[in-house]
DNA sequence: GGCACGCCTTGATTTAAGTCAACCTGGCCT
DNA sequence: AGGCCAGGTTGACTTAAATCAAGGCGTGCC
């Protein structure tokens, strides 16, 4: 564990508002380790016994339908926290967590942790804070997957990935676009006939995973 | 405000966790009142200054697209808070909120009760896994409108509201169609005609607002 | 090299659900 | 009573997306 993992852990916002001290105790309560492609971190339904931090890569968190059919819920890039709730919770992870790349965590123990808790006010406000900013993201997600078409949601996805001063405007897509299909709810044809669709009103040049937007504006409106 | 709303108010999980003096204190910042029906308790977008508890009746919890196409987003029902998560934000409310029959809430002052908060950490605890919960339900309601059909969302829904040891099974439908198909994500024709097919299946009867089930288990499969 | 495999794309077809429209019913109003 | 309106149902039609199927393309491996 180097400085800049430090850094980024430190920077995260469940350990934000500890102390120097307290973050140093923390730390030593931490392991990280390494996950190569399409290792499992935990199955769906095992004990939450930690929650985790991603340090570089990326996670896939999906969900098994009864049905046996699977939905990714989450993709969690560096910087943030994930399975977290499952330790409030004290039960099982709801979803699998598998890692897409080469991926560098960092794992806390769920029970120190919620003893950490118990003697931080402050700490609490936060994370009640931040739940309550992640229960609005979930809300946002139902309103797209009830009140919006297919196309919408692409259009909106890949605006959300637009950096800030991209010039010209342009993402690249980190993940397979059969997963992206799968977060957003589509079938990966459906993905595939958008974006041809896109392309051929002249809104976006596709090259492999490089997307450049021709008409923001116009993109914005279709959303 | 008699005993029973009382009794009710401290059940509910976000005063459980206080102590009888803390409880009155709260008690002396309630204030109780009573909407009829559809009227409105506040719009999408009025900043968040309080948080409510349903002591009878129903609110509907609504959320309005950019679209102009609404969503309802829950049915807040006895013995429940709602609007917490926007204290904690310390913005806006996200949704507006009507009631759809005469209802009595109570109504508490976010402030004072962040304030209180801070003064309580086991309160704080509670808080966060009943938010983790929260959590959990709409991840999981996410689950349902991506890989489930309308039908077997309406199945599910059935379900989920059989009370427990009814003989024979069966439930009544205490909010109009209409709204339930909105909270199915789906239009209300649809939602006719899903009822119509399993009536025709023999596997319910349906009176108005009256539904017998007449194969529990089949219907389980079909979810 | 050549073959297999995963990922993506494209076309043809099917299906689920939305839309549009007509109609029925019961409650409510003057 | 008569008329009106909201809520619900049903039918015909349209549309969006899933499904099925085929083929392209790059990568890795024997």
């Amino acid at each position: 564990m180097d400085s800049a993992d430090i850094k980024l852990l430190k920077e995260g916002y469940l350990l934000a508002a500890l102390s120097h001290q307290e973050f140093e105790e923390v730390l030593a309560h931490v392991s990280v380790f390494t996950l190569m492609q399409n290792e499992c971190l935990f199955d769906q339904g095992d004990p939450a016994t930690h929650f985790f931090f991603v340090l570089s890569g990326t996670v896939k968190l999906c969900r098994i339908a009864p049905s046996g059919e699977e939905k990714v819920m989450d993709l969690v890039r560096p910087g943030h926290y994930f399975a977290e709730a499952a330790m409030f919770m004290g039960g099982r992870y709801p979803v699998y967590a598998r890692v897409l790349e080469p991926t560098r965590l960092a794992e806390l123990d769920s029970k120190y942790f919620l003893g950490l808790l118990r003697s931080n006010t402050d700490l609490c406000m936060r994370l009640l804070s931040k739940m309550s900013q992640r229960i609005h993201g979930l809300v946002n997600e139902i309103d797209n997957l009830t009140l919006q078409s297919g196309a919408q949601r692409v259009i909106g996805y890949l605006l959300q990935q637009l950096p800030e001063g991209a010039v010209p405007p342009c993402v690249r897509l980190t993940v397979p676009k059969h997963v992206i299909a799968s977060r957003l709810g589509i079938q990966p044809e459906t993905l595939s006939r958008v974006l041809a669709k896109l392309r051929g009103k002249q809104l976006i040049d596709v090259h492999d995973d490089q997307i450049v937007f021709n008409d923001v504006d116009a993109l914005r409106c279709l959303s």
